[in-house]
DNA sequence: GGCGAATCGTTAGTATGCTAACGAATTCAG
DNA sequence: CTGAATTCGTTAGCATACTAACGATTCGCC
């Protein structure tokens, strides 16, 4: 009974997936003081040549930008990092890492790419291959606009640009 | 350079594909005023022979109990199910699909499967086994407890047994 | 039978995501 | 140059998840 592959729970098997996958990471970096949300933002502030602005950080992350508001009113009370007016446009603020926060980048990185070591562990590279190719088809299936045609404004923060 | 994947955006890749699938899905059943996490309450129910409790759905929804209160509560609101005390223990409520869920049982079953189909039509057969096959083995290895070997009462949901 | 342990549902508090709506600042059309 | 449109960050309000802690009840062991 093994061959007849449950094709039905495809979508929850996806989504419970994913969330095994983030609730380990958050179990892992909670030592730190760090949930996944916390940690993504400071590793692509590290990644940024420049300082960047906050809706550069949403599209980055692929989150909404007042969510990214709350997020770095956490990150900010932490002392994790620290916001600026920009000098050129005085919509705009920076944000910059704090202290805090190059302490533990490197530990960051490392947690990471080790639970991704061993959760990956017995998946041969073609599988794993396999396994890649179709999850990017089908989210972005599943991202592309559907019945709406309408250009409006800035939507959907889309699928982030690695990590 | 497409021979090469990235591995190390494998997490935020699943992450990724797991959002964009639930939102594709939560935007096409707005409009009957349900939302993923609903619907999938109520089609369990709807699986369920006999009434079952709150613990019991919380378990095959691989959600925690105190999120299940809440969600219920909502549903419980919108007229879509009712709790009842339970006879023979009175610790528990049994929980039961309201008239508006019966009519609406059927019409998410089959956005369901109609988004399913969308999403996954141009993958073959052979990649998808390889693929529901890779995020098993991925989704059990993240679940194992890890460090901890206390029993500590009823802990982590587990996970959900199909849909 | 009776008391400690376990179980069920709940509340409280927090984290993370979303949309809608807005004020302030900038940019663009005319 | 000026008024409309756009952009940036924010608040407000909601949905969905979690853990911790609790009352009420039931179960299990003596």
């Amino acid at each position: 009974m093994a061959p007849k592959i449950d094709i039905e729970a495809f979508g929850p098997l996806l989504h419970g997936t994913a969330r095994a996958w983030r609730m380990k990471l958050d179990e892992r970096l909670k030592p730190l003081g760090l949930s996944q949300a916390k940690w993504r933002t400071l590793l692509h502030l590290s990644l940024a040549e420049q300082p960047i602005t906050q809706t550069e950080i949403a599209m980055r992350l692929g989150i909404e930008e007042p969510t990214l508001v709350t997020l770095l009113h956490r990150l900010e009370r932490g002392g994790w990092v620290a916001r600026k007016n920009a000098a050129h446009d005085r919509r705009c603020k920076t944000v910059h890492l704090g202290r805090r926060a190059h302490r533990v980048i490197k530990e960051i990185t490392v947690a990471a790419n080790k639970l991704r070591r061993e959760l990956l562990a017995d998946i041969s590279p073609g599988e794993l291959r396999t396994c890649v190719r179709v999850l990017q088809r089908v989210r972005d299936k599943a991202e592309e606009k559907s019945t709406n045609g309408r250009a409006n404004g800035r939507r959907m923060a889309s699928r982030n640009g690695k990590h």
